[in-house]
DNA sequence: GATTGGCTTGACACCGGTGTCAAATTGTGA
DNA sequence: TCACAATTTGACACCGGTGTCAAGCCAATC
């Protein structure tokens, strides 16, 4: 029950096995009669070219892999999902790989995983995109890769976010809705995003003549735990403030806990605001007020760029061009989590 | 910069290929005296095999793939992260495919998907795994599988939770909280465990010598938005229940949001229980007590098990013996959305 | 000493494609 | 009509491994 090869292909048309190659791979000078006539052998037979054989004698697998290291589950459901969409309209398999920044090995646990599978491709997930010596080693290895999130400190190309402009609205929006004591929830400070993101705040702050308090700056990780904890630090301070906002939505899923454990009314005593739009949002109550990170439209742009880039050049240089850097733009999207204040 | 092939080892052994083979395949049948010295070239070379070569002249990839019907996120995400440990530890890369149990053409689909990618396992979660056409297409392709979740309606392996015992557990904790009317939301009717679950809840209930009100009992999705709205339909009535068990926590999470929009106090006015232990339930407020799915073990042990088969034998049969079926036990997780009634 | 058999090793074809280069065919201009 | 160039096609080696089978070697048996 094995499928047609490319020598069967040649047989039934009567050809030699290049002159089938050279049909099947859309190859200039071959004549129309003869393109016709492998075509017609093509369907008979039911032939699908072994992606194997190919990968070997090209020395190009055209797998990609899309690399994590487990940030918010919501976040990376939606880039995943994008991801996968961009994979399965040109015909690609997605491999995956979970690794951690923190690894003492990452660079071998890395390699070893693309010796392996021999990806050619790789889609970067932050924070492992920022992480300088991989970048390096995919350089040395001539593996091509898109990072996700804006990234300017180190090369390569980035599809991602306009984070400072989606930090910047969110504040704005709630120094509309009167308030003045905002706390806010940093993010990883190993991320470049979270560099971005406090900018686009304090920008806010600045440009509506609010001065800024740095105690209401809270470091945070990223996570829903340290959204907790940052929470808690930032309610106990008198006076409290009145609203948070918290640099990505699993911290703010963290900070409303904290406040209804605190028996806090949110949004009535407290405003609560994330980035990122991720699926918690609307499953907790009241739903969480946040900016819409096009997740899912960035995971496939970025597949996209990638599987293009490998099936045009033959050997693209690793690195890409910063003119194709891709920065979308989101949208605030008001829900139940915030209130006009007084 | 390319690595070692194994003609480099072969020459830097002065041995022959096959004899290089042998060796890194452990074969029997080779002195002593010659493994050392492969072995030492294999060292000295930097050899790693290349799994294309591999996979095309043994006609097996190796590789395998997780076939998902995007169930609940949270589920999802803890499945896939104990497959991917399992995968890690064995050294193959794993494939990720999305579809949609309700597509027209999902067969053309995924045997597509396999045809590109040559995958020689696969993972199947549900709903997925209890399509029947789609099992006999990969019997047909002599694709192996195993499947996530208890099945017993059609044939093949699977490693899954005991999910009769889970959801009489709930159930039985419920009644000893005092609950009488206990709310039951089902899973998707064309799941097979949804009618595993309720079993465990009817029989819990008969053993109590609960009367079973089968108006107590509505259908649900599996999804956020169907335990929403089942939850509506419940607390509708009157006398309102005293408890809801929801037969997975995306529901169950869906369930809390509804009272809570109503005002209902959870859990004074309102025991809210699931099955599975994902991350939501311990992100909203209050935390929902829920039965511990070990999808991470469960997902590990697939993985595993493929892993193991495709490894063996040479040409395993597509559908595994029944006695490989891997049964998993959970236990109660109390938290704070279930507490004793008057 | 010749025969048998087990163990170890290597030569060679093959898996399913692609690259190279030469041969065959067609087209062009003088 | 012929020389020459451009286009089309095919023969063959090769990508990096594995399977088959025969040859070489040695010890045990008769």
């Amino acid at each position: 029950m094995k499928s047609a090869t490319i020598n069967d292909v040649a047989k039934q048309a009567g050809v030699s096995k290049k002159t089938v190659s050279r049909v099947i791979n859309n190859e200039a000078n071959v004549s129309d009669a003869m393109r016709e006539k492998v075509q017609k052998a093509v369907i008979e037979t039911g032939f699908k070219r072994n992606p194997l054989g190919m990968a070997l004698a090209k020395n190009r697998s055209l797998f990609i892999a899309l690399l994590t290291d487990n940030p918010s589950p919501g976040y990376l459901m939606k880039l995943q999902k994008g991801i996968l969409q961009g994979c399965t309209e040109e015909h690609m398999g997605l491999f995956l790989y979970d690794c951690s920044y923190y690894s003492n090995n990452l660079l071998d646990e890395v390699e070893e995983f693309i010796d392996n599978t021999l990806v050619d491709g790789l889609i970067l997930a932050p924070p492992i995109c920022d992480k300088l010596e991989l970048l390096e080693m995919l350089n040395r290895k001539q593996v091509n890769y898109i990072r996700i999130g804006p990234s300017y400190r180190t090369q390569g190309e980035f599809v991602g976010l306009n984070y400072q402009k989606a930090s910047f609205e969110v504040t704005s929006y709630l120094i509309r809705l009167n308030h003045q004591q905002i706390g806010y929830i940093k993010g990883h400070p190993d991320e470049e995003s979270s560099v971005i993101k406090e900018q686009g705040y304090r920008n806010a702050l600045e440009e509506n003549g609010i001065k800024i308090d740095e105690s209401l700056m809270v470091q945070g990780y990223y996570t829903y735990q340290s959204g907790k904890d940052a929470a808690a630090l930032l309610l106990n301070k008198t006076p409290r403030p009145t609203a948070i906002f918290a640099s990505n939505d699993e911290m703010a899923a963290g900070v409303l806990y904290e406040a209804q454990s605190r028996g806090i009314k949110v949004p009535q005593e407290l405003s609560i605001s994330g980035i990122d739009d991720i699926s918690i949002t609307t499953k907790v109550f009241p739903n969480i007020t946040t900016y819409r990170h096009p997740l899912v439209n960035i995971g496939y742009n970025a597949a996209m760029l990638l599987i293009k880039r490998l099936k045009n050049k033959k050997n693209a240089p690793p690195c890409g061009d910063e003119k194709n850097n891709q920065i979308f733009e989101g949208e605030l999207v008001i829900r139940d989590s915030t209130a006009t204040i007084k």
